[in-house]
DNA sequence: GTATGAAATTTCATACTTGAAATAACTGCG
DNA sequence: CGCAGTTATTTCAAGTATGAAATTTCATAC
């Protein structure tokens, strides 16, 4: 009838429900971490990158790749650098060169990052304890379920 | 027993389960998010906070006001500025003063915003409908009820 | 051993994001 | 009226984010 090109008149079936589905996670999801966020900046001074991060190390102890730490955290190599850099000015991470392969760096926590680390992770729990206080055990459970299964049907591609 | 103070030994006790939820939630909709931004930025060389921006207008044809597209947004004042403020040299967006109260602005989309808009409207909802494609719709459904209680019960707050 | 290409990281330009401070305009009390 | 306080917006510095280009190192085939 008209002439735009993807515009079929319905599109898949249910796309109107899957849309509606994903603004609410998108709010969901946005409204937890500007609070996480606020909460990281009053308590511990620091910012959900650089605890993303820090987390992501601390399940590391023998340290991890720049290029393994982007691709866990789902964000680009540059940005990381960045990160690691004011975490290293810090104190908190240290960068090893290996002695295998020059290209690489082993970035991993000082002790002073792990403690602090430690600190920040049980805080943390018991924020998202509260903000998802009102989701039953079941509704967690539930919820939790529905949501793996769909990131590793989708991530399988590319 | 220690002498962390947030730390209670076992903090609530479903916050482990709620941990995890909110981990997968997170992951799922930066995923999702990366993927639209990257195709958007293909399809439409735009970025998804200009598709927010936009989303945000077609629903408001009379216009808003900046604070209001911040507060739906849930993102700062300063950061709309700067993204309506690209729109408008692109032709997108209108700035217009009100009689009333000469410290707000009224927003609006332009023909052409408007245009693109309803094109970038129904690649992204067949975008959505892909990317969930694997999401049952009783799930869909039912993860999208869960999600709406939890924000409306959570947002009272502050 | 040397070109060729692949891999890991950094650098760069641009844009987004926050939170706080600055500006400007409105409101209403005295 | 005058001015104290509030509200709407912009400005600003610092940090985050991307994607692409540049660097450095490695690996492999000649």
């Amino acid at each position: 009838m008209v002439s735009t090109p993807l515009s079929a008149p319905e599109l898949s079936k249910g796309s109107k429900e899957r849309l509606r589905l994903w603004v609410r996670l998108l709010r969901a999801s946005r409204t937890i971490e500007a609070e996480l966020r606020e909460r990281l900046k009053k308590e511990f001074d620091t910012t959900l990158p650089r605890f993303d991060v820090m987390a992501a190390l601390y399940r590391a102890p023998e340290g991890m790749l720049m290029s393994d730490l982007s691709r866990f955290l789902l964000v680009s190599n540059g940005n990381v650098t960045g990160i690691v850099d004011r975490l290293v000015s810090e104190g908190f991470v240290l960068r090893a060169r290996r002695n295998g392969d020059r290209r690489t760096s082993i970035v991993r926590l000082t002790r002073a990052g792990s403690d602090l680390f430690r600190a920040m992770a049980s805080a943390h729990e018991g924020w998202i304890g509260e903000l998802l206080g009102d989701v039953s055990g079941n509704d967690t459970r539930r919820l939790a379920a529905m949501l793996k299964s769909f990131r590793s049907n989708w991530e399988g591609r590319e």
